[in-house]
Formats: structure tokens, C-alpha cells, sequence
DNA sequence: GTCTATACTGAGATAGAC
DNA sequence: GTCTATCTCAGTATAGAC
């Protein structure tokens, strides 16, 4: 049946998104799903590889959304570089649009990024679009040095992983679960900030 | 042997640091260690509270010393509450000293953060710390909303996570590995523009 | 009190029958 | 394509040796 593909992927993207990779068990999944183990490994052929196929059915369109924005931008900007403030709005925010209509994916996504399991699935799937965003973002922020830059994106990166896999404590209030929308618009205000932000580290070690 | 309560917590501390909590099994700690597989769990009673125990024995000092410097700045400033940057200072610097002392335990720390896992063996450990530091930078801030303040809080959280368990993809030249400072001051002076960016993505640049 | 030997359950993976 | 049976290795539990 080709139901059977189907219906391990969607339990998949839900259990995983719920409790994380390494906290979903391939039996919980056939579980739910209604069907048998070797079947996974059938239509997959590994835990890994189902998870490969996840990320790729929902991570390309977000990936192409995301190309295009960025050639819309640099197109309004002609031959200046745009502001970084707009590239990380050209990154950010096609995630974020998904994520309000498909919750569980970005949730999932998250997961893995802050896991930092299966880098070369991750490095694979992304390695286009960082390289094109970065690359605008590094145009877009001349004054730094190049090392600087480098660690102000890494922590973006774990910014962005731990946003979108969780939330603050609200401690009592219920605070927003859903917007996602408004959740990164504050990321991409605070990244700003930090890119933006004098570089004295450089000041007291020279590299 | 007293010595194979030690020899535990040495070795597990190495592998699960270069490996990952979940990336390291029982069995290759005793390996190592040269123990048998029953001695860690009369010593320990099992995986997750022989974390707990490397936890409190490498997190407690730096704790104790982050307490002691945000009581020694605020003494400092008065009456008048001491700026972001500085109680950034004295919560991230002791991590980072400790770090080029013992650069295991962070990476350790990191990956445990950064994976999510036993969110309350975290939480016991460092409800102490991060309830003052968080009461030290919301003082700081007064100008933020209580959700924005929570939200950059989280995004500093992530940041931080990623940034002790990794470092960027300097693709071709080294890059220091060690120098947990250096890296550390980076990270404060990035969390400090953000902290005060403006509260809401603004269309056109200030800064 | 400390540790060893051993067994139990559940994980992912695989071979082969249908 | 699907399913049963089985393999290895994970964490855990316990009885008993010293």
C-alpha cells in the first residue's frame, strides 16, 4: 500500500515533533500508525533515513521560499547590499509562515538542529540557502571581521534552533503557544541587535 | 575500590562530553573506566542521576562563584541596578574560566542544555542562579515588556547552549578551539545589542 | 558495603517466507 | 510489498560472592 509510506511519515513528523528524535522509538511509530516495523525499514531504510525524508518533503519548499525572497531583495537593492535586518527577514520568516500553518514540522526542525544530531542530513538540506544567506548577511555587515562574524552566526543558530523547539517559562500567564509569526519577529529584532552590536571582543584579543 | 566511583565519573564525563549523553552508552563508560556495568548503578542507581552527580560536582562551583560576583556587583552599584552587560559578565565569565580549566564539563553542559533533555535535573541545579541573574537583567531593562524580556531571555538561552557545545564551521583555517573566553566575550557583547535592541523590527535601520 | 554475574525488557536492524 | 522471526546492543534489576 502506499498508505502505508504515508501514514509512517505523518506519525513520524508528529511523534518526533512531540518528543524528539531520540525520545521516538521506531515501535512507538508503527504503533500509531497502524503498522509493521520492517515496513519502515522497508519503505526507509533506517530510523535516519526516515528522518531524511522528513526533512526533505517539508524543509524544500520552506528552503525555495526563502531563495526567492532573497532574489527579490537583492533585485530591489540593485548593487547595494540590502540590510541584514532584511535578510534575516528573508530567512526567518518564510519558517515562521510555515510554522503557523504546520506546527509540528518547525518544532521537529528545531529538535534536530539543537540535538546537533545528523549534521550531514542538516548540512545537506541547508547548505544552499546558508551559503546565499550568509553570504548576503556577511555583505551586509562589512565592518566586522570575518571570525567575529562567524560566532555571531553560530549563535543565531542556536538562537533560532531553541526557538523554535520551545518556549520561555511563562510562568503562570499562558503566553501565545501558536504565533510563530510574532515569536520571530522578536528573534529577528534581538539578532539584529546582536550583529549590529560593537564588536569589543576583538578589541581585547587581537586575531 | 573507592577509586571506581571515581573512575566512573572521570570517564563518563569524557565520553558523554565528546559524544553526547544519548551518544554514550553504559557500557562504553565501564569499558573504559574498566568497572563492571552493575558497579554504576549500586553507586549511582542509574544513567541519568550519574549525570545528575557529574552535574552538581562541576556546575556547583561556578554557580557558587556567579552568585558571588552578581552579589559583589550589585553591592557595587548601589542602590542603582547594575547595567546588562555586567550582569551578563557574571553569569557567562565563571562558565568560562571554568571552561579553560575543564573545557569537558561545558561541552557536557551544552549538549545537555542544548539536547533538552532532563529538564528538571537542569532546573534543581541552576533555579537558584538563573531566578537572580534573570531578576539582576530584568532590572537592567526596565524598558522592555515582560514578553519581550522572557523572549530574549530564551533566545539568550539558546544561544549560549550552542555556543558551549560547538563552534562555527571555519571552513579551511582552524580556528581556536580553546579560548572559551574569547568566545564567551564575543557572546556578551552579542547578547547585549540584543537586549537593547529596539522592541519591535523596526522597517528601516537605526543602529 | 562493594562489586560480579546474569537475566530482563525494549531499541534498531535484517533475512527470508509469503 | 508485507510480515514473522531473530540478531545485537541499549538501560535496568537483582541475587549473591567477598
Amino acid at each position: 500500500m502506499i498508505d502505508t509510506k504515508q501514514k509512517i511519515l505523518e506519525t513520524a513528523e508528529r511523534l518526533i515533533g512531540e518528543q524528539g528524535y531520540s525520545g521516538t522509538s521506531l515501535r512507538h511509530i508503527i504503533a500509531e500508525a497502524g503498522v509493521n516495523l520492517a515496513a519502515v525499514h522497508y519503505h526507509f531504510g533506517s530510523k535516519e533515513e526516515l528522518l531524511d525524508e522528513l526533512i526533505l518533503r517539508k524543509a524544500g519548499p520552506v528552503n525555495e521560499e526563502r531563495l526567492a525572497r532573497l532574489d527579490r531583495l537583492q533585485a530591489e537593492f540593485g548593487s547595494t547590499p540590502p540590510p541584514a535586518e532584511k535578510v534575516l527577514e528573508t530567512f526567518l520568516l518564510p519558517m515562521a509562515e510555515a510554522a503557523d500553518r504546520d506546527p509540528q514540522f518547525v518544532r521537529l526542525m528545531g529538535r534536530i538542529l539543537a540535538e546537533g544530531l545528523m549534521p550531514h542530513v542538516v548540512q545537506r538540506h541547508f547548505q544552499t540557502v546558508s551559503r546565499r544567506m550568509l553570504g548576503a548577511l556577511r555583505e551586509a555587515l562589512p565592518d566586522l571581521s570575518e571570525d567575529e562574524f562567524l560566532w555571531r552566526t553560530h549563535f543565531m543558530i542556536g538562537a533560532m534552533a531553541h526557538t523554535m523547539c520551545g518556549q520561555p517559562d511563562f510562568t503562570g500567564k499562558g503566553g501565545a503557544v501558536g504565533d510563530f509569526q510574532g515569536r520571530i519577529r522578536r528573534l529577528i529584532a534581538f539578532l539584529n541587535g546582536g550583529f549590529h552590536a560593537p564588536a569589543r571582543a576583538a578589541t581585547v584579543e587581537e586575531r
